[in-house]
DNA sequence: TTGAAAGCGCTACCAG
DNA sequence: CTGGTAGCGCTTTCAA
């Protein structure tokens, strides 16, 4: 099925029923009106490889992440889905579970398929990356992640000064060992919050002692790291987790191991996602905008694409501190 | 960047390149590695349009679901990548919100975008589908709805068998009062299993008694059911839940209101997604294999696109009660 | 073992 | 307002 039999149908040319397709150029109603019904009569589907390919653009927009699992890639997702349809634009997804070979994969792969845009939301990187993707002059908006330049935008979360308010909240609840749980230390964006983490809790040194545990991001990984921190002697009242995701498999542990929460050990979690209020205790977190990010990412994408003044932005995202159960004063 | 540049900087005809850049017909070492070495100097990317239009097929596999935010989905998606990538192929995703709307759309994409089958993981249904499907030939996977026909593969779950064992498992706990909690009540799929709940009930009528609540897919949706059937005087001993998302969510609802899981009401989800096991307490639930629906799907979409006799399959799998925390004996 | 050239299905430009 | 047609970038015969 392809427009050549439309136009039969329809008795028009394959150049009328483009127009008609694409609403471009003047077509006569009672001519667009045959050529409507010859495409549901026929149920023609225009072939969108044909189309990007004569078209020299594409209508899909390409979205890398590092764990489609975690939730707070999911919204993202989301929102940037919901706001690109809004666009007469697709999104596309690929997962990289962290790992920087599947990266430059997926990026070869979005290259391939000739997006639109593509937002890279990811912690890890590659020094082939920047090469590639300049090389390639698509419009691309990084998370977290990399250095501003001409082509690309930026949306970045003020991580310290969220882990600033945490800590800060939880040394006002008497906390003075505190913990702190994380994945893929070696990940740039990962290391600057753990960073982040460390200068906050050594202005509160000697007073306040901390201790740091690394595993997998994810429940499993929370779960281990949290054990790992109460086998240690250590004996946190107060467990600062990287992200919502991990201080769930956090909470597990601790109530397993028969402690509670918070009169024992205290917990926060990063992003806010869904599930942190259904957690029982729901979680103590640090609100992330994902709305934000998901909006911000399409718009500074398409406008990039039309020689827009969007690229080369950078924005910067504020958390806020959501008190909830998991958090008390800490034990006598 | 184009196949031509690639040609002339290696000195040989696109054909070439394009017989190299495929492994397909024979090729001089030494005319390879030039071509393979201009390929990497252009930091050449294959105009994946341009390739599924003029070699005729794609190596892209479409997959439509009805809520990526559960988990149940997501996972089934993450081994039909897996599965996909073994072979050398793609899958891109479409997300339905249970919207039959939004399904005509997903499908409508996925046929424009010609993959090269598409796996229908959804509980809505529309009549326009099966026809529009059987006009265009693709390979088709359809997950618990819609009868298998030529060109279709089924996956079904033994749902009714799992909500059987549930119910038997509880009633050997002593449980007489018994709600079930779902969403979409008006869809196929969902109104098979609550009449297989119905129906196991019933066979323990009059001794024991049910009522059912209602409500969207999702955390949110499973406390306000779990709400619901709280304050409408039933005081249910046991919820069985209609998968593990909502049941998170009446878990939820259920402490909230100072009850204890499983003392004062016991909890039974389904699927067995990752979260149930970190849940407090963890949850009793039902296993669904996962793993085997992303592998036979992909599967059976290779084998039917190359005219294997896969199509027309239909498998059922059967279901595993996992018993955790979330039940126990009624309260005397 | 290689090259020339004919499409794949569509859009976009140029005439009319 | 409409039709003819030249590509878009690639694969795939067919000859050489």
């Amino acid at each position: 099925m392809n427009v050549e039999e439309v136009a039969k149908r329809a008795k028009v040319s394959t150049a009328t029923v483009s127009r008609v397709l694409n609403n471009v150029g003047p077509v006569k109603s009672s001519t667009r009106s045959r050529v409507l019904r010859a495409v549901t009569e026929l149920k023609y589907q225009p072939n969108i490889h044909a189309r990007t390919l004569a078209g020299g653009k594409s209508r899909t927009l390409g979205m890398v992440v590092s764990n489609l699992e975690n939730p707070f890639f999911l919204d993202v997702f989301r929102t940037m889905e919901a706001e690109a349809h809004k666009n007469g634009y697709e999104v596309v997804v690929a997962n990289t579970d962290y790992q920087a070979e599947q990266l430059v994969k997926s990026i070869r792969l979005m290259i391939a398929r000739r997006v639109a845009g593509l937002a890279i939301i990811v912690s890890e990187t590659d020094p082939r990356l920047t090469e590639e993707l300049s090389h390639n002059n698509v419009p691309v908006m990084l998370y977290d992640v990399g250095a501003p330049s001409e082509k690309t935008s930026n949306i970045r979360v003020n991580y310290g000064g969220g882990v600033e308010n945490a800590v800060e909240y939880l040394y006002t609840l008497g906390h003075r060992r505190i913990s702190f749980v994380s994945h893929h230390a070696t990940l740039g964006p990962l290391s600057v919050r753990e960073q982040a983490f460390r200068k906050t809790v050594n202005q509160y040194a000697p007073e306040v002692s901390w201790r740091s545990a690394v595993n997998i991001d994810g429940l499993e990984g929370g779960r281990m790291a949290a054990c790992e921190l109460l086998n240690s002697g250590f004996d946190p009242t107060a467990i600062v987790c990287v992200n919502d995701f991990m201080a769930l498999g956090a909470l597990r542990e601790i109530r397993e191991r028969g402690l509670r929460v918070p009169q024992d050990v205290s917990v926060t979690g990063f992003d806010n996602i869904k599930l942190s209020e259904f957690s029982f205790p729901s979680l103590t977190t640090l609100h992330i905008d994902r709305e934000a990010i998901g909006r911000l990412a399409v718009q500074a994408l398409i406008a990039g694409e039309s020689g827009g003044t969007n690229a080369g932005r950078e924005t910067t995202l504020e958390t806020e501190l959501i008190i909830r159960d998991s958090t008390g004063p800490v034990r006598a």
